[in-house]
RNA sequence: GUGGGUAUAGCUCAGUUGGUUAGAGCGCUAGAUUGUGGCUCUAGAGGCCGUGGGUUCGAGUCCCACUAUCCACCCCA
């Protein structure tokens, strides 16, 4: 039990580590050209902030969240999704004082008390995004172009973008009816899910994946067919911009997200290839979350992206990566002064930049030999009582054996010559 | 929370109808004219056979429970 994680989350290190580090960098190359500010919210919250501003209704709040007392008897939770935080930092913030839209971006891990399974742990990792101040669907194009472009950079090709509109309150209320009517005609019919899912959240009968529910649903108006007039022009000038921007996608009515704060547009972006739990970016509007968190009543959009399923989906699609970590110079020694000797070249070369590592463990010439070559270092040299003399030694390149002998006091700015090219 | 599969070395896995000291490949360590890597060869280290019960003369192998893990439902990133 000690010497074992627990359940749902795994340690992060190797070769994968530094895959994560890429996608970390392209997220901040690419935030960076959308001008979104990266934020930091603290792992924990008060639990009411989820409470409201995720939803009392959603699963993640009624069973999934990871809730405890402190030790001044207040109620935390250990944030299970990223963007009611960044909001309360925007209302606590008065960031709507400073010229808007505020753009805002998070890469945090999450956590939620749930059965782990392909693509699903209990401590996972979101990037998002949010962008607050703005009603217009230029903000959701913006939003979602960089999504695409995340995924672009990152070679991901086998992701299908769907999106939707739930439209307003009054659409949303009035579909309900609409929705509810129509089922009710069909009740019988439906699994045993969707029948409790018509008295809780009707919606979601709308991506069952029952076979049979799929048919009724197949048949049931949309939620796009009861959009009110400006709802309506929303959506469709949001596809206009997508268009525009050449970004593909499909307006598919049985998206339907479970979180309660999001209105008008919903959109996912979508994996065959990584199992059951396809989802790699979802996100959409959601423009009545900051009034519901106690701020003055601000529109805003935003998506998160599991990191977890994003590294799926480019192994699944390009294979497991290993950039292993290189080294410029191997020095190895032989004997008390040369190592000594070795350890000192070792820092002033570090201190230029250069990477190079030296033996730790006594070992044989032969020995260091060839840990230099299975830790990948480009160059080794060796230092013997001769070298310590002469001040000079034997530099290998260990990509093709050549040898040449230099003067240990131009160490530095050999090395410095050779990795430049 | 529900259902199904799996659990043997650091990793990937063998292990005959229950029968002596538990196996391979990879990886790791050491060596093959003692100061030069990659290929090859030799040797070595490393296992409470997930945990606890039970059946049996005898259990890695059969039964039960627990735990973990994987996949799916549910839900979502």
């Amino acid at each position: 039990m000690l010497t074992k994680a627990p359940r749902g989350t795994k340690d992060l290190f190797g070769n994968e580590i530094l895959e994560w580090r890429r996608v970390e960098q392209v997220i901040l190359d690419v935030c960076k050209d959308f001008g979104f500010h990266e934020i930091r919210t603290p792992i924990f919250e008060h639990t009411e902030l989820f409470q409201r501003g995720v939803g009392e209704t959603t699963d993640i709040v009624q069973k999934e969240m990871y809730s405890f007392e402190d030790k001044g008897k207040r109620s935390i939770t250990l944030k299970p999704e990223g963007t009611a935080g960044v909001a309360r930092a925007y209302i606590e913030h008065d960031m709507q004082a400073e010229a808007q839209p505020t753009k805002l971006f998070y890469i945090t891990p999450a956590f939620r008390y749930e059965r782990p399974q392909a693509g699903r742990m209990r401590q996972f990792h979101q990037f998002g995004v949010e962008m607050f101040g703005s009603k217009e669907a230029s903000a959701d194009a913006e939003v979602i172009s960089l999504a695409s472009i995340v995924l672009e950079r990152l070679g991901i090709t086998h992701v299908e973008l769907h999106i939707n509109s739930l439209g307003g309150p009054e659409c949303r209320k009035k579909y309900n009816e609409v929705l509810k009517s129509y089922l009710k005609s069909h009740f019988e019919e439906l699994c045993p899910t969707c029948q409790e899912r018509y008295e809780k959240n009707p919606l979601r009968v709308l991506d069952c994946k029952m076979e049979k529910c799929k048919n009724i649903v197949a048949q049931a108006p949309s939620t796009i067919d009861t959009l009110e007039r400006e709802c309506r022009e929303h959506f469709d000038q949001l596809q206009a911009l997508l268009t525009e921007m050449k970004i593909p996608f499909v307006v598919d009515p049985n998206i339907v997200r479970g979180l309660d704060y999001y209105t008008r547009t919903v959109f996912e972006f979508i994996s065959q290839d990584i199992g059951a739990q396809g989802t790699v970016c979802g996100g959409g509007r959601y423009d009545q979350l900051i009034e519901e968190c106690g701020g003055k009543a601000t529109p805003a959009v935003g998506f998160g992206i599991g990191l977890e399923r994003l590294l799926m989906v480019m192994e699944a699609e390009q294979g497991t990566y290993t950039h292993p970590l290189q080294r410029d110079l191997f020095i190895g020694a032989i004997g008390k002064e040369a190592l000594k000797k070795a350890h000192g070249l070792i820092h002033t070369l570090r201190k230029e930049g250069i990477s190079a590592e030296g033996d730790h463990l006594d070992r044989s010439v032969r020995a260091q030999m060839k840990y230099a070559n299975k830790i990948g270092a480009s160059y080794s040299l060796i230092l013997g009582e001769e070298e310590l003399v002469k001040e000079k030694a034997t530099l290998k390149n260990m990509n093709i054996g050549e040898q040449e002998e230099i003067q240990l006091s131009q160490l530095v700015e050999i090395m410095k010559q050779k990795i430049q090219k």
